[in-house]
DNA sequence: CTTGAACCTCTAGTCGCTATAGGGATTACA
DNA sequence: TGTAATCCCTATAGCGACTAGAGGTTCAAG
């Protein structure tokens, strides 16, 4: 029936102290103790940890898992809230591999360069670093929205 | 000649803080002060900072670019190493744009089975968030080699 | 000479954990 | 019942790469 944070851990494949970090931080209802102060789960608990593990798999922010837990204690509620976080996370996901996708065009770029000249004087790969006019693309880090 | 660390920043788009920052972890040398304890910089200073920042845009982590600098202070070794680095840090963005993807593909199929369902007890969106089972691929975060 | 902007150091906060220290509880077995 | 192994507890600090703030000093222009 009840059973202990490392049980819970090993079922989850999430690790003891980051099940207590998810407590403190709100994510996990903090559960009954034992007399000797410790920690037992049930299987609601099993579920909730499950997931919480597979949005943040899916890259969710802690926030945002907050949010979409919020929204299923509320049946009752729409569910366009669950929608916009799932989209905006798609989104930020696409931002990202956008970028990547530049710096992989620029790295690219940077490691033939290097046609085994053999020393630092020389290196087109050091000189690649150092001089952006050399790229093709903007690449800076997007500034997070 | 000389410049304040704010002529600095406003040259290379780095803040002041971060200059200090980068000072402190050994990317740029101390540099001279007057006599009022204000740091004075030179051009020199000015082509280290923008080499260090266009491999903060390219993903490349602080160690990576201390190896670099040192690197760039004994021109007779070979550029082997450099381009060691640029392969690895070439391997590290594609690893991360092919976890990426498959978020994407997990969030897209996600955002697309809400059907406008209205409330959170048939939000199927909410579901897919709980259930690893539903996606087609995995899709945990690599662990960090 | 005064004002106000720019500078200084130091500390703490960000995010999502992970590691360690220094202890107490539980369980299995003899 | 004793004891040893394994688990569990709290609290704190660290990771990377900054950013923000407090509280005080120096510089440059008028």
């Amino acid at each position: 029936m009840d059973f202990s944070i490392g049980e819970l851990a090993k079922r989850t494949g999430v690790k003891v102290p980051t099940i207590r970090y998810y407590e403190k931080e709100g994510l996990l209802d903090a559960p009954l103790r034992t007399q000797g102060n410790q920690r037992r789960y049930r299987a609601q608990d099993l579920d909730r940890l499950g997931f919480i593990r597979h949005c943040r798999d899916l890259g969710l922010p802690m926030p945002a898992i907050r949010d979409l837990i919020d929204l299923g204690q509320h049946p009752d509620k729409p569910c366009r809230e669950a929608d916009r976080i799932a989209a905006t996370q798609l989104q930020s996901v696409r931002e990202r591999i956008a970028h990547l996708r530049k710096l992989e065009a620029e790295l690219e770029r940077i490691t033939a360069s290097c046609k085994g000249g053999h020393t630092v004087t020389d290196c087109n790969v050091l000189k690649a670093f150092g001089d952006h006019s050399l790229c093709r693309d903007e690449h800076a880090a997007p500034t997070k929205a």
